[in-house]
RNA sequence: CGGGGCGUAGCGCAGCCUGGUAGCGCAUCUGCUUUGGGAGCAGAGGGUCGGAGGUUCGAAUCCUCUCGCCCCGACCA
Protein backbone atom coordinates (compact mmCIF):
# COMPACT_ATOMS: atom_id res chain seq x y z
CA UNK A 1 0.00 0.00 0.00
CA UNK A 2 1.39 3.59 -1.07
CA UNK A 3 0.70 5.89 2.01
CA UNK A 4 -0.31 8.76 -0.48
CA UNK A 5 -3.14 6.54 -1.80
CA UNK A 6 -4.05 5.66 1.92
CA UNK A 7 -6.27 7.06 4.33
CA UNK A 8 -4.28 7.44 7.36
CA UNK A 9 -5.44 10.75 9.46
CA UNK A 10 -3.08 10.78 11.74
CA UNK A 11 -2.89 13.51 13.95
CA UNK A 12 0.62 15.29 15.62
CA UNK A 13 -2.00 16.65 18.42
CA UNK A 14 -3.47 14.69 20.82
CA UNK A 15 -7.30 15.52 21.33
CA UNK A 16 -7.96 16.47 24.76
CA UNK A 17 -10.70 13.83 25.44
CA UNK A 18 -8.59 10.92 25.47
CA UNK A 19 -7.01 9.86 28.83
CA UNK A 20 -5.48 7.20 28.38
CA UNK A 21 -2.66 5.94 26.04
CA UNK A 22 -4.22 3.66 24.18
CA UNK A 23 -7.37 6.30 23.67
CA UNK A 24 -4.96 9.14 22.60
CA UNK A 25 -2.85 7.02 20.12
CA UNK A 26 -6.22 5.37 18.68
CA UNK A 27 -6.97 8.68 17.98
CA UNK A 28 -3.26 10.34 16.88
CA UNK A 29 -2.69 7.16 14.58
CA UNK A 30 -6.35 7.35 12.56
CA UNK A 31 -7.84 4.63 13.73
CA UNK A 32 -10.86 5.27 14.77
CA UNK A 33 -13.01 8.44 15.14
CA UNK A 34 -16.05 8.61 17.77
CA UNK A 35 -19.27 8.56 16.61
CA UNK A 36 -21.01 9.35 19.84
CA UNK A 37 -20.12 8.67 23.81
CA UNK A 38 -18.36 5.07 23.58
CA UNK A 39 -19.17 4.41 19.82
CA UNK A 40 -16.62 4.39 17.42
CA UNK A 41 -15.63 4.05 13.61
CA UNK A 42 -12.87 2.14 13.05
CA UNK A 43 -11.39 3.85 10.24
CA UNK A 44 -9.24 1.54 7.84
CA UNK A 45 -5.87 1.51 10.38
CA UNK A 46 -7.94 0.23 13.13
CA UNK A 47 -10.57 -1.83 11.06
CA UNK A 48 -7.02 -4.04 9.80
CA UNK A 49 -6.06 -4.46 13.60
CA UNK A 50 -9.19 -5.60 14.28
CA UNK A 51 -10.02 -7.84 11.31
CA UNK A 52 -6.68 -9.71 12.49
CA UNK A 53 -7.87 -10.08 15.89
CA UNK A 54 -10.90 -11.50 14.83
CA UNK A 55 -8.95 -13.86 12.67
CA UNK A 56 -6.46 -15.25 15.25
CA UNK A 57 -9.96 -15.74 17.42
CA UNK A 58 -11.83 -17.60 14.53
CA UNK A 59 -8.69 -19.99 13.75
CA UNK A 60 -8.24 -20.45 17.28
CA UNK A 61 -11.77 -21.67 17.96
CA UNK A 62 -12.26 -23.69 14.70
CA UNK A 63 -9.02 -25.40 15.68
CA UNK A 64 -11.03 -26.28 18.92
CA UNK A 65 -13.62 -27.62 17.19
CA UNK A 66 -16.11 -25.32 17.72
CA UNK A 67 -18.50 -24.11 14.98
CA UNK A 68 -18.56 -20.39 13.67
CA UNK A 69 -21.90 -18.58 12.76
CA UNK A 70 -23.70 -15.12 12.96
CA UNK A 71 -26.59 -14.37 15.19
CA UNK A 72 -28.11 -10.89 14.76
CA UNK A 73 -27.32 -7.46 16.55
CA UNK A 74 -31.24 -6.78 17.29
CA UNK A 75 -33.21 -9.29 19.50
CA UNK A 76 -36.92 -9.52 20.23
CA UNK A 77 -37.73 -9.09 23.81
CA UNK A 78 -39.73 -12.35 23.97
CA UNK A 79 -36.97 -14.18 24.06
CA UNK A 80 -35.67 -12.43 26.84
CA UNK A 81 -38.54 -12.37 28.94
CA UNK A 82 -38.59 -16.03 28.88
CA UNK A 83 -35.51 -16.52 30.76
CA UNK A 84 -36.12 -13.93 32.90
CA UNK A 85 -33.53 -11.28 32.10
CA UNK A 86 -35.55 -8.86 29.89
CA UNK A 87 -36.62 -7.20 33.69
CA UNK A 88 -33.44 -8.18 35.40
CA UNK A 89 -30.97 -6.56 33.16
CA UNK A 90 -31.67 -2.95 34.13
CA UNK A 91 -30.90 0.47 31.79
CA UNK A 92 -27.83 -1.39 30.33
CA UNK A 93 -29.60 -3.00 27.91
CA UNK A 94 -30.89 -0.85 24.95
CA UNK A 95 -34.48 -1.31 24.39
CA UNK A 96 -35.97 -0.37 20.77
CA UNK A 97 -39.48 -0.73 19.75
CA UNK A 98 -40.38 -1.40 15.89
CA UNK A 99 -42.91 0.20 13.67
CA UNK A 100 -45.20 -2.67 14.88
CA UNK A 101 -44.89 -1.56 18.23
CA UNK A 102 -42.94 -5.09 18.99
CA UNK A 103 -40.37 -4.58 21.95
CA UNK A 104 -37.05 -5.34 20.85
CA UNK A 105 -33.42 -5.09 22.24
CA UNK A 106 -30.09 -4.68 20.99
CA UNK A 107 -28.01 -7.58 22.01
CA UNK A 108 -25.96 -6.84 24.85
CA UNK A 109 -25.19 -10.72 24.71
CA UNK A 110 -26.60 -14.37 22.96
CA UNK A 111 -27.23 -16.91 25.45
CA UNK A 112 -31.21 -16.30 25.11
CA UNK A 113 -30.98 -16.36 21.21
CA UNK A 114 -28.65 -19.75 21.07
CA UNK A 115 -30.67 -21.44 23.74
CA UNK A 116 -33.03 -21.07 21.50
CA UNK A 117 -31.82 -21.80 17.84
CA UNK A 118 -30.20 -25.20 20.02
CA UNK A 119 -33.92 -26.24 21.30
CA UNK A 120 -35.25 -25.82 17.81
CA UNK A 121 -33.07 -28.27 16.22
CA UNK A 122 -31.43 -30.33 18.46
CA UNK A 123 -33.44 -33.17 20.30
CA UNK A 124 -31.04 -36.11 20.82
CA UNK A 125 -27.54 -36.83 23.04
CA UNK A 126 -26.55 -37.93 19.58
CA UNK A 127 -26.08 -34.51 18.27
CA UNK A 128 -23.53 -33.49 21.45
CA UNK A 129 -21.37 -32.29 22.71
CA UNK A 130 -22.05 -29.00 20.18
CA UNK A 131 -20.49 -25.88 20.28
CA UNK A 132 -21.39 -23.05 17.95
CA UNK A 133 -19.66 -19.50 18.67
CA UNK A 134 -19.88 -15.96 16.13
CA UNK A 135 -18.31 -12.72 16.28
CA UNK A 136 -20.59 -9.79 16.48
CA UNK A 137 -21.27 -6.68 17.41
CA UNK A 138 -22.87 -6.03 20.95
CA UNK A 139 -24.58 -3.41 23.27
CA UNK A 140 -24.44 -2.35 26.25
CA UNK A 141 -25.64 1.21 27.39
CA UNK A 142 -22.72 1.63 30.11
CA UNK A 143 -23.63 4.86 32.31
CA UNK A 144 -20.25 6.07 31.60
CA UNK A 145 -18.34 4.78 28.62
CA UNK A 146 -14.71 6.02 28.75
CA UNK A 147 -11.16 5.10 27.39
CA UNK A 148 -12.47 4.29 24.01
CA UNK A 149 -12.60 1.12 22.67
CA UNK A 150 -12.08 -0.45 25.99
CA UNK A 151 -15.05 0.69 27.54
CA UNK A 152 -17.48 1.49 24.61
CA UNK A 153 -21.03 1.15 24.76
CA UNK A 154 -20.65 -0.97 21.38
CA UNK A 155 -18.20 -3.14 21.21
CA UNK A 156 -16.92 -6.37 19.38
CA UNK A 157 -17.13 -10.16 20.69
CA UNK A 158 -16.31 -13.12 20.19
CA UNK A 159 -19.24 -15.07 22.24
CA UNK A 160 -19.52 -18.60 22.01
CA UNK A 161 -21.57 -21.77 23.76
CA UNK A 162 -21.52 -25.45 24.26
CA UNK A 163 -24.68 -27.65 24.92
CA UNK A 164 -23.04 -31.00 26.35
CA UNK A 165 -25.32 -33.83 28.06
CA UNK A 166 -23.12 -34.04 31.40
CA UNK A 167 -21.27 -32.39 33.42
CA UNK A 168 -18.11 -33.99 32.80
CA UNK A 169 -18.59 -33.47 28.98
CA UNK A 170 -19.30 -29.74 29.39
CA UNK A 171 -15.99 -29.49 31.94
CA UNK A 172 -14.24 -30.34 28.99
CA UNK A 173 -15.94 -27.74 26.66
CA UNK A 174 -14.30 -25.31 29.33
CA UNK A 175 -10.95 -26.58 29.09
CA UNK A 176 -11.22 -26.23 25.52
CA UNK A 177 -12.27 -22.30 25.88
CA UNK A 178 -9.95 -21.93 28.06
CA UNK A 179 -6.60 -23.17 26.00
CA UNK A 180 -7.99 -22.06 22.65
CA UNK A 181 -8.26 -18.63 24.89
CA UNK A 182 -4.56 -19.07 26.16
CA UNK A 183 -3.76 -19.52 22.43
CA UNK A 184 -5.01 -16.74 20.94
CA UNK A 185 -3.66 -14.53 23.48
CA UNK A 186 -0.52 -15.89 22.64
CA UNK A 187 -0.62 -15.41 18.81
CA UNK A 188 -1.67 -11.49 19.48
CA UNK A 189 2.10 -11.51 21.33
CA UNK A 190 -0.57 -10.83 24.58
CA UNK A 191 0.39 -12.23 28.30
CA UNK A 192 -3.16 -12.95 29.68
CA UNK A 193 -3.35 -14.24 32.99
CA UNK A 194 -6.85 -17.01 33.79
CA UNK A 195 -7.86 -15.64 37.31
CA UNK A 196 -10.71 -17.57 39.42
CA UNK A 197 -13.70 -14.94 38.99
CA UNK A 198 -16.92 -13.79 40.54
CA UNK A 199 -19.84 -15.17 38.00
CA UNK A 200 -21.64 -12.01 37.59
CA UNK A 201 -24.94 -11.49 36.23
CA UNK A 202 -24.69 -14.29 33.86
CA UNK A 203 -24.41 -16.57 36.70
CA UNK A 204 -22.49 -19.92 37.03
CA UNK A 205 -20.72 -21.94 39.06
CA UNK A 206 -17.16 -22.38 37.46
CA UNK A 207 -15.74 -19.11 35.78
CA UNK A 208 -12.30 -17.59 34.53
CA UNK A 209 -11.61 -14.41 33.68
CA UNK A 210 -8.26 -13.25 31.61
CA UNK A 211 -6.26 -10.33 32.39
CA UNK A 212 -3.83 -8.21 30.43
CA UNK A 213 -1.27 -6.38 33.01
CA UNK A 214 -1.69 -2.82 33.06
CA UNK A 215 -1.55 0.36 34.79
CA UNK A 216 -4.97 1.26 33.38
CA UNK A 217 -7.01 -1.72 33.92
CA UNK A 218 -10.26 -1.43 35.99
CA UNK A 219 -9.55 -4.45 37.75
CA UNK A 220 -7.00 -4.81 41.00
CA UNK A 221 -5.21 -8.37 40.48
CA UNK A 222 -3.01 -10.31 42.88
CA UNK A 223 -1.12 -13.45 41.46
CA UNK A 224 2.11 -15.25 42.02
CA UNK A 225 4.95 -14.19 39.65
CA UNK A 226 6.01 -17.78 38.54
CA UNK A 227 2.62 -17.67 35.93
CA UNK A 228 4.62 -14.98 33.92
CA UNK A 229 7.13 -17.60 33.22
CA UNK A 230 4.41 -19.80 31.58
CA UNK A 231 4.11 -20.15 28.05
CA UNK A 232 2.13 -22.52 25.42
CA UNK A 233 4.47 -22.12 22.73
CA UNK A 234 3.91 -23.80 18.92
CA UNK A 235 3.27 -27.20 20.10
CA UNK A 236 0.61 -28.83 18.45
CA UNK A 237 -2.51 -29.38 20.53
CA UNK A 238 -4.79 -32.29 20.79
CA UNK A 239 -8.37 -30.93 21.54
CA UNK A 240 -9.67 -34.56 21.79
CA UNK A 241 -7.23 -35.41 24.48
CA UNK A 242 -8.95 -34.82 27.42
CA UNK A 243 -6.67 -35.68 30.05
CA UNK A 244 -3.85 -33.90 28.39
CA UNK A 245 -6.37 -30.64 28.62
CA UNK A 246 -7.01 -30.98 31.82
CA UNK A 247 -3.44 -30.93 32.71
CA UNK A 248 -2.87 -27.59 31.15
CA UNK A 249 -5.34 -26.04 32.53
CA UNK A 250 -4.31 -27.42 35.79
CA UNK A 251 -0.71 -26.11 35.41
CA UNK A 252 -2.12 -22.65 34.25
CA UNK A 253 -4.86 -22.51 36.98
CA UNK A 254 -2.71 -23.37 39.97
CA UNK A 255 -0.50 -20.53 40.49
CA UNK A 256 -2.54 -18.07 42.21
CA UNK A 257 -4.54 -15.79 40.24
CA UNK A 258 -7.62 -13.76 41.56
CA UNK A 259 -8.94 -10.29 40.96
CA UNK A 260 -10.15 -8.28 43.69
CA UNK A 261 -13.67 -10.00 43.51
CA UNK A 262 -12.14 -13.29 44.37
CA UNK A 263 -9.16 -12.52 46.16
CA UNK A 264 -8.23 -14.36 49.32
CA UNK A 265 -5.80 -12.62 51.59
CA UNK A 266 -4.60 -16.25 53.49
CA UNK A 267 -4.20 -17.52 50.34
CA UNK A 268 -2.12 -14.85 49.05
CA UNK A 269 0.27 -14.79 51.52
CA UNK A 270 1.17 -18.44 51.51
CA UNK A 271 3.16 -17.72 47.99
CA UNK A 272 6.43 -16.51 49.24
CA UNK A 273 6.51 -13.18 49.67
CA UNK A 274 9.17 -12.34 46.78
CA UNK A 275 6.87 -14.03 44.10
CA UNK A 276 3.81 -12.31 45.42
CA UNK A 277 2.34 -9.69 42.70
CA UNK A 278 -0.68 -6.91 42.87
CA UNK A 279 -1.17 -4.76 39.92
CA UNK A 280 -4.50 -3.80 37.84
CA UNK A 281 -5.50 -5.86 35.15
CA UNK A 282 -7.68 -5.29 31.94
CA UNK A 283 -10.24 -7.97 31.38
CA UNK A 284 -10.18 -9.90 27.67
CA UNK A 285 -11.49 -12.75 28.36
CA UNK A 286 -14.02 -14.91 30.13
CA UNK A 287 -15.54 -18.35 30.23
CA UNK A 288 -18.35 -19.17 32.14
CA UNK A 289 -19.85 -23.27 33.15
CA UNK A 290 -23.52 -22.47 34.02
CA UNK A 291 -24.68 -25.99 34.27
CA UNK A 292 -28.75 -25.81 33.36
CA UNK A 293 -29.39 -22.35 34.16
CA UNK A 294 -30.88 -21.19 30.85
CA UNK A 295 -31.72 -24.63 29.44
CA UNK A 296 -33.90 -25.36 31.89
CA UNK A 297 -35.72 -21.78 32.11
CA UNK A 298 -36.17 -22.19 28.24
CA UNK A 299 -36.56 -25.86 28.04
CA UNK A 300 -33.06 -26.73 26.11
CA UNK A 301 -33.58 -30.52 26.36
CA UNK A 302 -32.36 -33.69 24.50
CA UNK A 303 -33.33 -37.31 25.08
CA UNK A 304 -30.79 -39.07 26.86
CA UNK A 305 -29.67 -42.93 25.78
CA UNK A 306 -32.64 -44.25 28.12
CA UNK A 307 -34.90 -41.51 26.25
CA UNK A 308 -35.66 -39.18 28.95
CA UNK A 309 -35.81 -35.56 28.61
CA UNK A 310 -33.04 -33.99 30.09
CA UNK A 311 -31.42 -30.29 30.03
CA UNK A 312 -28.11 -29.57 28.71
CA UNK A 313 -25.15 -27.92 30.10
CA UNK A 314 -23.95 -25.20 28.89
CA UNK A 315 -20.90 -22.81 29.41
CA UNK A 316 -20.48 -19.46 27.22
CA UNK A 317 -16.81 -17.64 26.76
CA UNK A 318 -16.33 -14.43 25.95
CA UNK A 319 -13.45 -12.52 24.12
CA UNK A 320 -13.70 -9.11 23.67
CA UNK A 321 -12.21 -8.15 20.46
CA UNK A 322 -12.46 -4.42 20.25
CA UNK A 323 -11.39 -4.05 23.49
CA UNK A 324 -8.23 -6.07 22.53
CA UNK A 325 -7.17 -3.39 19.97
CA UNK A 326 -7.15 -1.22 23.15
CA UNK A 327 -5.49 -3.76 25.58
CA UNK A 328 -2.93 -4.70 23.07
CA UNK A 329 -1.97 -0.92 23.06
CA UNK A 330 -1.93 -0.30 26.93
CA UNK A 331 0.79 -3.41 26.84
CA UNK A 332 2.79 -2.26 23.61
CA UNK A 333 3.66 1.28 23.20
CA UNK A 334 6.09 4.01 24.13
CA UNK A 335 6.39 7.40 24.26
CA UNK A 336 6.88 7.69 20.52
CA UNK A 337 3.45 5.78 19.99
CA UNK A 338 2.22 2.43 19.14
CA UNK A 339 4.80 -0.66 18.99
CA UNK A 340 2.25 -3.63 17.12
CA UNK A 341 2.91 -7.34 18.07
CA UNK A 342 3.43 -9.00 14.76
CA UNK A 343 0.51 -10.96 15.00
CA UNK A 344 -1.47 -8.19 14.96
CA UNK A 345 0.17 -5.52 12.89
CA UNK A 346 -2.09 -3.46 10.43
CA UNK A 347 0.99 -3.89 7.97
CA UNK A 348 4.08 -6.26 8.16
CA UNK A 349 6.94 -3.41 7.64
CA UNK A 350 6.79 -0.30 6.50
CA UNK A 351 9.03 1.55 3.62
CA UNK A 352 10.12 5.04 3.90
CA UNK A 353 11.84 6.54 1.38
CA UNK A 354 14.00 9.75 2.55
CA UNK A 355 14.20 10.98 -0.55
CA UNK A 356 11.09 11.54 -2.69
CA UNK A 357 11.46 11.92 -6.33
CA UNK A 358 15.17 11.04 -6.62
CA UNK A 359 15.69 8.21 -8.94
CA UNK A 360 17.73 5.54 -7.59
CA UNK A 361 15.33 5.95 -3.98
CA UNK A 362 12.13 5.69 -5.81
CA UNK A 363 13.15 2.96 -7.81
CA UNK A 364 14.72 1.11 -4.90
CA UNK A 365 11.54 1.60 -2.51
CA UNK A 366 9.36 0.21 -5.76
CA UNK A 367 11.18 -2.82 -5.80
CA UNK A 368 10.68 -3.31 -2.20
CA UNK A 369 7.32 -3.05 -2.39
CA UNK A 370 6.89 -5.27 -4.85
CA UNK A 371 9.17 -7.69 -3.77
CA UNK A 372 7.30 -7.93 -0.12
CA UNK A 373 4.02 -8.32 -1.33
CA UNK A 374 5.32 -10.60 -3.72
CA UNK A 375 5.81 -12.69 -0.36
CA UNK A 376 2.22 -12.31 0.49
CA UNK A 377 3.12 -9.57 2.85
CA UNK A 378 1.39 -6.30 3.23
CA UNK A 379 4.02 -3.53 3.26
CA UNK A 380 3.27 0.00 3.70
CA UNK A 381 5.52 2.51 1.51
CA UNK A 382 5.86 5.95 2.54
CA UNK A 383 5.98 7.66 -0.93
CA UNK A 384 4.50 11.22 0.33
CA UNK A 385 6.69 13.94 0.03
CA UNK A 386 7.74 14.82 3.43
CA UNK A 387 11.09 14.99 5.06
CA UNK A 388 12.37 12.17 7.04
CA UNK A 389 11.62 13.65 10.09
CA UNK A 390 7.69 13.65 9.16
CA UNK A 391 7.79 10.00 7.94
CA UNK A 392 9.68 8.53 10.85
CA UNK A 393 7.06 9.95 13.25
CA UNK A 394 4.64 8.59 11.77
CA UNK A 395 5.81 5.14 11.30
CA UNK A 396 6.83 5.27 15.26
CA UNK A 397 3.26 6.35 15.83
CA UNK A 398 1.24 4.02 14.00
CA UNK A 399 3.56 1.26 15.29
CA UNK A 400 4.53 -1.43 12.32
CA UNK A 401 6.88 -3.01 14.30
CA UNK A 402 9.88 -3.36 11.18
CA UNK A 403 11.04 -0.60 9.04
CA UNK A 404 12.91 -0.05 5.57
CA UNK A 405 14.56 2.96 5.19
CA UNK A 406 15.84 4.47 1.53
CA UNK A 407 17.85 7.16 1.46
CA UNK A 408 20.90 8.23 -0.89
CA UNK A 409 23.68 8.04 1.54
CA UNK A 410 23.14 4.43 2.24
CA UNK A 411 21.87 3.18 -1.17
CA UNK A 412 25.05 4.49 -2.71
CA UNK A 413 26.87 1.66 -0.73
CA UNK A 414 23.80 -0.96 -2.19
CA UNK A 415 22.84 -0.54 1.22
CA UNK A 416 18.91 -0.26 3.05
CA UNK A 417 18.55 0.17 7.36
CA UNK A 418 16.05 -2.22 8.61
CA UNK A 419 14.79 -1.24 12.11
CA UNK A 420 13.02 -2.67 15.14
CA UNK A 421 10.26 -0.50 16.35
CA UNK A 422 10.05 -2.55 19.67
CA UNK A 423 14.43 -2.33 19.87
CA UNK A 424 14.90 0.87 18.31
CA UNK A 425 17.56 -1.01 16.74
CA UNK A 426 18.86 -0.54 13.44
CA UNK A 427 21.03 -2.65 11.10
CA UNK A 428 22.43 -1.82 7.53
CA UNK A 429 22.08 -4.68 5.00
CA UNK A 430 21.16 -5.15 0.96
CA UNK A 431 17.80 -4.27 0.10
CA UNK A 432 17.50 -8.17 -0.78
CA UNK A 433 18.73 -9.06 2.83
CA UNK A 434 16.46 -6.87 4.28
CA UNK A 435 13.36 -8.42 2.76
CA UNK A 436 15.09 -11.98 3.46
CA UNK A 437 14.83 -11.08 7.37
CA UNK A 438 11.39 -9.78 7.09
CA UNK A 439 10.07 -12.80 5.59
CA UNK A 440 11.91 -15.10 8.07
CA UNK A 441 10.71 -12.79 10.77
CA UNK A 442 7.24 -13.72 9.77
CA UNK A 443 7.59 -16.96 9.22
CA UNK A 444 7.67 -17.29 5.01
CA UNK A 445 10.28 -19.05 3.08
CA UNK A 446 12.93 -17.27 1.12
CA UNK A 447 13.15 -14.36 -1.93
CA UNK A 448 11.15 -16.22 -4.77
CA UNK A 449 14.02 -15.43 -7.97
C1' C B 1 -27.09 7.98 38.83
C1' G B 2 -24.60 11.84 42.38
C1' G B 3 -20.72 15.74 41.92
C1' G B 4 -17.69 18.89 38.64
C1' G B 5 -16.27 20.87 33.85
C1' C B 6 -16.30 22.01 28.62
C1' G B 7 -18.76 23.17 23.60
C1' U B 8 -15.30 29.43 19.44
C1' A B 9 -11.88 26.96 11.85
C1' G B 10 -10.03 19.87 10.75
C1' C B 11 -7.02 19.57 15.79
C1' G B 12 -5.23 22.24 20.32
C1' C B 13 -6.64 26.78 22.51
C1' A B 14 -7.30 32.46 23.74
C1' G B 15 -11.27 35.99 23.86
C1' C B 16 -16.40 35.79 28.08
C1' C B 17 -15.38 38.32 34.37
C1' U B 18 -15.82 44.31 32.50
C1' G B 19 -21.23 43.46 25.68
C1' G B 20 -18.97 47.19 20.38
C1' U B 21 -19.33 43.00 14.75
C1' A B 22 -13.70 36.93 16.11
C1' G B 23 -8.06 35.73 17.06
C1' C B 24 -3.36 32.46 17.89
C1' G B 25 -0.55 27.79 16.99
C1' C B 26 -0.74 23.36 14.17
C1' A B 27 -3.11 21.38 9.83
C1' U B 28 -4.95 22.71 4.55
C1' C B 29 -4.03 25.28 -0.46
C1' U B 30 -0.31 28.17 -3.89
C1' G B 31 4.79 29.55 -4.95
C1' C B 32 10.02 29.42 -4.01
C1' U B 33 13.86 27.32 -1.16
C1' U B 34 14.78 22.88 1.57
C1' U B 35 15.40 17.22 2.33
C1' G B 36 18.61 11.07 7.54
C1' G B 37 13.99 12.54 13.20
C1' G B 38 7.27 16.27 12.89
C1' A B 39 11.55 22.41 7.64
C1' G B 40 11.92 28.04 6.23
C1' C B 41 9.95 32.32 3.81
C1' A B 42 5.89 34.70 1.23
C1' G B 43 0.82 34.52 0.26
C1' A B 44 -4.34 32.35 0.47
C1' G B 45 -8.82 29.86 2.00
C1' G B 46 -11.75 28.30 6.07
C1' G B 47 -15.92 29.84 11.81
C1' U B 48 -24.39 31.95 11.33
C1' C B 49 -18.84 31.18 18.41
C1' G B 50 -23.47 23.59 19.87
C1' G B 51 -28.97 24.93 19.40
C1' A B 52 -33.48 27.82 20.80
C1' G B 53 -35.49 31.84 23.29
C1' G B 54 -34.73 36.40 26.05
C1' U B 55 -32.28 41.28 27.81
C1' U B 56 -29.93 45.30 24.89
C1' C B 57 -29.10 50.35 20.01
C1' G B 58 -25.70 46.16 19.84
C1' A B 59 -24.53 39.32 22.46
C1' A B 60 -19.10 34.48 21.53
C1' U B 61 -19.56 37.61 26.03
C1' C B 62 -25.35 38.67 30.33
C1' C B 63 -30.13 35.54 31.56
C1' U B 64 -33.39 31.05 30.71
C1' C B 65 -34.09 26.49 28.49
C1' U B 66 -32.10 22.61 25.62
C1' C B 67 -28.62 19.20 23.13
C1' G B 68 -23.82 17.11 23.07
C1' C B 69 -19.16 15.70 25.11
C1' C B 70 -15.49 15.00 29.05
C1' C B 71 -13.68 14.23 34.18
C1' C B 72 -14.23 12.15 39.59
C1' G B 73 -17.26 8.59 42.15
C1' A B 74 -20.77 4.38 42.14
C1' C B 75 -21.25 0.57 38.18
C1' C B 76 -19.24 -2.34 34.35
C1' A B 77 -16.44 -6.85 29.19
Amino acid sequence: MRLSRYFLPVMKETPADAQIASHRLMLRAGMIKQASAGIYSWLPLGYKVLKNIERIVHEEQIAAGHIPMLMPTLQPADLWRESGRYDAYGPEMLRIRDRQDRDMLYGPTNEEMITDIFRSHVSSYRDLPLTLYHIQWKFRDEVRPRFGVMRGREFYMKDGYNFDLTYEDAMHAYDRHMVSYLRSYERMGLRAIPMRADSGPIGGEDTHEFLVLADTGESEVFYDSTILDMKLGDRGIDYYDRAGLRNICETWTTPYARTDETHDQSLFEKIPEDRRRESRGIEVGQIFYFGTKYSAAMGATVAGPDGAKVPVHMGSHGIGVSRLVGALIEANHDEKGIIWPEGVTPFHVGIVNLRQGDGDCDAACERLLEATTALGLEPLYDDRNERAGAKFATMDLIGLPWRITVGPRGLKEGKVELTSRRTGESEEMSPEAAIDRIAQIYGIGHTPE
